[in-house]
DNA sequence: GTCCTAACGTACTAGATCGTTCATTGAGTG
DNA sequence: CACTCAATGAACGATCTAGTACGTTAGGAC
């Protein structure tokens, strides 16, 4: 039992093996600072959680913010190689934008603890992730998937709305997020579970609904707020088109 | 000079005053739980900032977490007060749905302070909010509201889209949400700057027209993601219909 | 075998941090 | 004016916490 070679990650003892202790520090590292921050998580008690000590994390990471920073950039990469470079290019427009936005909501399912990093970073206004230039060319392949359907829609009549690919992103980004991240005030205030497994199929429907109905509609019927006059009557003579 | 008796809150020594000791406090102490979290606020940063001691905090507040709900009720109470009750009554629903996604947008928008609050609080799970089962209350008008203009909505014949109330709230508050709290880390990402004042109005209309949209459309175009044919050729009838 | 060094562990420190103790002061009351 | 008590302040303490000093061990090189 103790001899096994190919000890576990959980396992064996495996003594003197420098690749194994930074990544055990570095797995438990992340799973702190997502439940309880930076400022809440105890650099002992991640110590405490590994089979190593205080000493090696100083050893490895130099102070608990580069432990953070490389727990930051751990989880951001590990998301990115993860997720499967999805091929849309055999849809339709709609069909494509549609997939983009509900391979977004599955994402964003799948990686709450994502949610909850990038969620501190925005209450530390971006201070680490900054330093770290690599995640910016990450998301750029999201961004000119994005972009390249905007153009095959709009080739293909079926996108009429002026908009960029960025801002697309951006729509998909916060349907999804909001339900995932703020699933515990939302619950606590309007009484409904956002991640209840029996709601998830409807709200995966919404956001691709959402973002088609954005794209393929061009805004000049509902542009004007103060117009007093119309809007019902349009709206019945749309519906009628649409038989 | 210090002789005047109706100080302001920065002015007067005014010893011995109860309330307006209470509530220096409790301003105070927004605005650093508001910057550091609960984790990250220091109680003596708090007593430095007022013009009493730590004594006082614990005398009135008996602990730093009661002293954070205090200020999570605080915050959630005069943003409440201050939200007008705005009569959308005599709006066509359309323009009403419009103009309930416009105020909430400029609503998150002059608020960021108590967006960190919100999203401090998803980050403990809503822990401490839940204690609060008066805000509960406070958020049923804007719901009732929205509730209100899908029914006249459906009457008219503007509305088609299957959805309630609460989803409608839902999606308005994700996209004024996310474009306000995830503004470092998507300007870092991204290098757009959600908060732009340029872009003001273009979040704003965008907010409005999403809404909008998906409500006046009742999706039964686009629902099926794995259809193959169809989307281009109805896409372009659609646009040939509403002209 | 012995030498070297990366890897590791124990025990500690200096300072921070929440909360308290104890004494005092001022404003209202009779 | 004396009395009372809410309101207040200075200083302290127990504990926690990031980071370190110093010694030890394993494993490979030769």
């Amino acid at each position: 039992m103790d001899a096994d070679p190919i000890s576990s990650a959980e396992a064996g003892p495996a003594r003197r093996d420098a690749e194994r202790t930074r990544a055990e520090i570095l797995e438990v590292a992340v799973s702190e600072f997502c439940e309880h921050g930076f400022d809440g998580t105890r650099v002992d008690a991640i110590a405490a959680k590994t089979r190593t000590t205080k000493r090696m994390i100083y050893y490895y990471f130099s102070s608990k913010e580069q432990l953070y920073v490389a727990a930051l950039e751990f989880v951001y990469a590990s998301i990115r190689s993860a997720e499967q470079e999805v091929d849309v290019a055999h849809l339709e427009p709609v069909a494509a934008i549609r997939r983009i936005a509900e391979l977004t909501f599955d994402h964003h399912e799948a990686h709450p603890d994502f949610l909850r990093l990038i969620t501190m970073e925005n209450m530390h206004r971006a201070r680490h992730i900054r330093q770290l230039s690599s995640l910016v060319s990450m998301n750029t392949p999201a961004v000119d998937r994005i972009a390249t359907i905007l153009e095959r829609g709009r080739a293909s009549g079926d996108f009429v709305r002026k908009i960029d690919a960025v801002d697309v992103h951006m729509l998909i980004s916060s349907f999804c997020f909001f339900r995932v991240a703020n699933q515990h005030t939302f619950g606590a205030l309007f009484h409904r579970n956002l991640t209840d497994v029996a709601l998830a199929d409807h709200y995966r429907a919404m956001v691709g609904d959402l973002v088609v109905e954005y794209l393929t509609s061009d805004g000049d019927r509902t542009a004007p707020t103060v117009a007093l006059a119309g809007p019902a009557t349009r709206g019945a003579a749309r519906r009628r088109a649409r038989r």
